[in-house]
DNA sequence: GCCGGTTCCAAACAAAGGTTAAGGATGCGG
DNA sequence: CCGCATCCTTAACCTTTGTTTGGAACCGGC
């Protein structure tokens, strides 16, 4: 995938309410972008670092988490391509998470000062930077709401129909009824706050209830009635229809 | 509180690291409010409500919270005067949460329009505002950690710790022993996850083990020491540090 | 002062999830 | 093709949390 497509991808989840003018536009395409390779399972930015850039992924998938003090580690989102997980560094300089690739990504470093210029040059582009943010902590919110509320089978499944329509959004199309899910379940069980034994157990059961197969880093859906049901997936909470 | 008091507190907050200059602290204090009281525990936006307003609490305590389609509730968050728990309206049209009173509380609403018209014309402002969302945005992601990996008893006292660290913030002085937690059992049990016996069996246990005392809207702190150990509380992730 | 609601408290039992442990598949590097 | 490491899988047992239920304390309104 290249710059272009990459930034159009970006633009795109940018472009949904706030009104991007083309002199907007060209100012985030000229943005100065540093293109770096990461290999898989490997530390972007951690806990406590005071990053002078932030990470645009170009290809990959990323994940965000946080560590007890008891050693308890806690997965807090997963990030696709296009987005930038860790925004916040902007204004916040210390990390209180990490950030790390899930699988060999391709990465695109933008450096504070850079971005800065641009948010303070062009209120447009803050707006839509803003909500971008403002719309990652609404999937805090939802995965709250995940991890307290519902039955782990429920946690799964409703985790990978909210990651399905997020790819979606990104590339477009159809919502396939396999794609890439690319979580051991030790990751699973970090994602959703249960145990690796309990994660298998369940995926277990899902597959013999005939509702979805994961595994080998994909979700497979059996059927898709079964699983809407059984997620109660509801994707407002992720605001992507710019008329809403 | 009078007005100048609470936008004294909000002002506090966000100029603890954005470098407001005069001119934008006059411009914030020149914001048009419109104060108005609210009974206890009455929603003041709804879920898929589009306000056209944002609420700073001036007195009481308010709280966010979805329900899921099975009906059960999940508190989000706690907000504490000198807050605006729905500053992401500004962004996020559409609700994709609850906000309500949890005690009779001093509201003053300040217009989309007003805020946009300000955060448009002054770079210092949008810096500081958006920072504020990021650190909610903290604040929901260290609340996953608690549901997910705290057992029950250190979901309580995290929570109860942090709140007494965020009023202090606001209202200055030291961290007293006894402290407003203006949450029934019930509420309790919805913000850490929990069922309402659970919430009370946990309550009773720390009570008995001289921990804290949780009763009557309140906290009482009986052992610091413990206190400090079963939370783990580090409030790194508030980021109220200037310097930090 | 009484009444109806809410909140708090508590016990017995059930279910979900955690712990420990160990064998089997899979895949990669030599 | 072998050996090692990671991962997945499963089972038995234990702990935490949920469920159901009922009663006591408290509080505001009449």
């Amino acid at each position: 995938m290249d710059r272009d497509s990459v930034l159009a991808s970006l633009l795109r989840r940018l472009d949904t309410v706030s009104k991007l003018d083309p002199a907007d536009i060209a100012a985030i395409r000229s943005l100065p972008i540093a293109v770096r390779h990461w290999e898989g399972a490997r530390a972007i930015v951690s806990d406590g670092e005071r990053p002078s850039d932030c990470c645009l992924i170009i290809e990959g998938f990323c994940i965000r988490s946080k560590t007890t003090e008891a050693g308890e580690r806690q997965i807090l989102s997963i990030h696709i391509p296009g987005e930038i997980p860790d925004l916040q560094s902007l204004h916040l300089q210390r990390m209180d998470h990490d950030l790390a690739t899930l699988v060999p990504s391709t990465l695109g470093f933008i450096s504070h000062a850079s971005l800065r210029t641009l948010t303070h040059a062009r209120p447009n582009v803050v707006d839509a930077l803003w909500r971008d943010t403002l719309i990652d902590a609404a999937i805090f919110r939802e995965w709250i709401v995940n991890v307290g509320q519902r039955p782990a089978p429920a946690r799964l499944v409703h985790i990978a129909l909210e990651l399905r329509r997020r790819l979606r959004a990104v590339r477009g199309g159809m919502e396939p009824a396999t794609f890439e899910f690319p979580l051991t379940q030790e990751q699973i069980g970090e994602a959703l706050g249960i145990t690796p034994v309990h994660a298998n157990r369940i995926i277990r059961q899902l597959r013999e209830d005939g509702i979805v197969d994961v595994s080998r880093g994909q979700v497979r859906v059996l059927d898709e009635t079964k699983l809407a049901e059984l997620a109660q997936f509801d994707d407002r909470y992720l605001h992507q229809d710019p008329a809403a």
